[in-house]
RNA sequence: GGCCCGUUCGUCUAGUGGCCUAGGACGCGAGGUUCUCAUCCUCGAAAUCAUCGGUUCAAAUCCGAUACGGGUCACCA
């Protein structure tokens, strides 16, 4: 995986990761992160950390990569900058490639002729290959800056087999003069990709499949070096559900962290999204991460692009694996997520054993972590019961049943609440008005017994003085 | 526009010539359990397999064309 640090690590990105890993896994091979920090002005200020920090709190490690360190770093591109300078000398020498000096200017306006003449896809002219080794010298010396490009040969069929797709031939014509190195000296993607899938012994590329036009390119780079290519691997991309376009904020988290902290379990979303365009060919629909290893076969990944990013079935597949969870378990993951927004101070004002009873209660009642704390806020110390003009007489009807109970338990509290519902001819959500101050929430019998006889008194007594 | 790729219920998908009057899951609807709401259980609606043509005794599955959708054509990855 090779994160470029120029922003959010997206959930789609975590998908990719996802199926590297279980590749590399399956076949006890090594799964590496490397960053390619090439672009230098979309580069973001503290992105590789937050990057690496998403995957970790994914719940992924790497074998070679940033942190762990590995026997062919560095593996962060910006500091393998010689090497890149090295292998494209290393082309212009075999003629593969070269030098170029055309301005900023000079391209814009060649492009816009080309345009005007209606060509069916804007290259470049190749101005420069016609230079004289005199003439190069002599720029190289007056320190005119330069980039390298690959020499495409004319009308050259190039083919390639994809693990996904097949055969896929496309026509040299099609492919421009692709700058190598940059002027500010760093690679452009196509040659620090070649160059360090090489080197650090890459056997499998899986990327999106918005990648597909350019591979071309890298097996020309391949071909030109005489190296030996890897296996392409091309993921459908996602989109939004009935949109046809990409994932968009206005629906909802987009990023790979916005999904955690939105409180999806990281368990869920792996779930969510192994099955993402890809399926073992069963109607099994819950894998754990070992599972999906076991079952991941690169021949079943889709080839149809753009799969619907359906937010509503993993809401429901996170509900899922909570209701799976252990209580204790929940309750330790429901104090960590908020741990985050340090309400986790406030949830341990309660008493612990009453936390797992509440926890217990929650469970089947919400999809994400974040549903948790307006639920059952008002097992909070110093919360209160609210009583309304018209409610006033419910409250004390309420407060004498709950009087009279003496044993404090489930069934005695649910008649008490029986009898106040018979006697003013109301329904439950009114109670719960009072209670919790929603018209629906934990069970009301259950909830007043974790908060104890007293307090639910002591409770009646404010709201109603 | 050139090139490349794709097209099964609203969505994710199963399906690799006969088991398909197309199966599962989410969502939706009805019912049951129930102190509200959920959970859980049962049942149901929902795809003329993009369209047209061909191959075949037989096609969602093979072939072709058309339509539609997407990707890509940068000193970005």
């Amino acid at each position: 995986m090779a994160p470029s640090p120029t922003g959010e690590y997206h959930i789609g990105h975590i998908r990719t990761v996802l199926y590297n890993i279980a590749f590399a896994k399956k076949h006890h091979g090594k799964f590496i992160i490397r960053i390619e920090d090439t672009d230098r002005v979309r580069l973001v200020e503290g992105a590789i950390d937050r990057i690496l920090d998403d995957i970790r709190d994914y719940g992924f490690s790497w074998d070679e990569g940033p942190r762990v360190g590995g026997d062919f770093g560095p593996y962060i591109q910006s500091e393998r900058l010689p090497l890149y300078k090295k292998y494209a000398e290393e082309l212009i020498e075999k003629k593969a490639a070269y030098y170029c000096f055309c301005t900023a200017e000079r391209l814009a306006q060649m492009r816009e002729t080309q345009r005007a003449q209606k060509v069916a896809s804007t290259k470049y002219d190749k101005h420069c290959l016609h230079l004289s080794t005199e003439e190069i010298e002599k720029k190289l010396a007056a320190k005119e800056p330069y980039v390298i490009r690959l020499n495409v040969q004319p009308n050259k069929i190039i083919s390639f087999t994809d693990a996904v797709f097949g055969q896929i031939s496309i026509n040299s014509n099609e492919i421009d003069d692709q700058i190598l190195l940059k002027s500010d000296g760093f690679p452009t993607y196509h040659l620090g990709v070649v160059v360090d899938d090489h080197l650090m012994e890459i056997t499998h590329v899986m990327r999106g499949n918005d990648w597909i036009p350019s591979t071309p390119k890298h097996i020309l780079i391949y071909e030109a070096f005489g190296w030996e290519l890897p296996t392409y691997i091309h993921l459908p991309n996602l989109k939004e559900l009935g949109a046809d376009k990409k994932l968009s904020k206005r629906h909802g988290p987009v990023s790979a962290r916005e999904f955690l902290d939105a409180g999806y379990l990281s368990k869920a979303l792996i779930n969510f999204l192994m099955l993402l365009g890809w399926n073992p060919g069963t109607e099994q629909e819950i894998y754990s991460f070992d599972e999906f290893i076991k079952s991941f076969e690169l021949t079943k990944i889709h080839k149809t692009d753009l799969v619907a990013f359906d937010r509503q079935k993993l809401t429901w597949m996170n509900g899922f694996y909570i209701r799976e969870m252990s209580v204790e378990a929940l309750t330790r993951t429901l104090l960590t997520y908020y741990a985050k927004s340090g309400e986790d101070k406030e949830l341990k004002k309660i008493d612990e054993t009453m936390l797992l009873k509440i926890v217990q209660l929650a469970q089947s009642r919400i999809n994400t972590l974040k549903e948790f704390y307006p639920l059952v806020r008002h097992f909070l110390p110093g919360s209160q019961f609210i009583v309304s003009k018209d409610t006033m007489e419910i409250a004390r009807s309420l407060q004498n049943e709950l009087d009279r109970i003496r044993i404090w338990n489930t069934d005695s509290i649910l008649d008490a609440l029986r009898e106040v519902l018979k006697s003013h001819s109301i329904r439950m959500p009114v109670l719960y008005t009072i209670i919790t101050g929603q018209e629906r929430g934990l069970p009301l019998p259950e909830s007043l017994e974790i908060l104890g006889k007293e307090e639910a008194l002591s409770r009646l007594r404010i709201a109603l003085s």
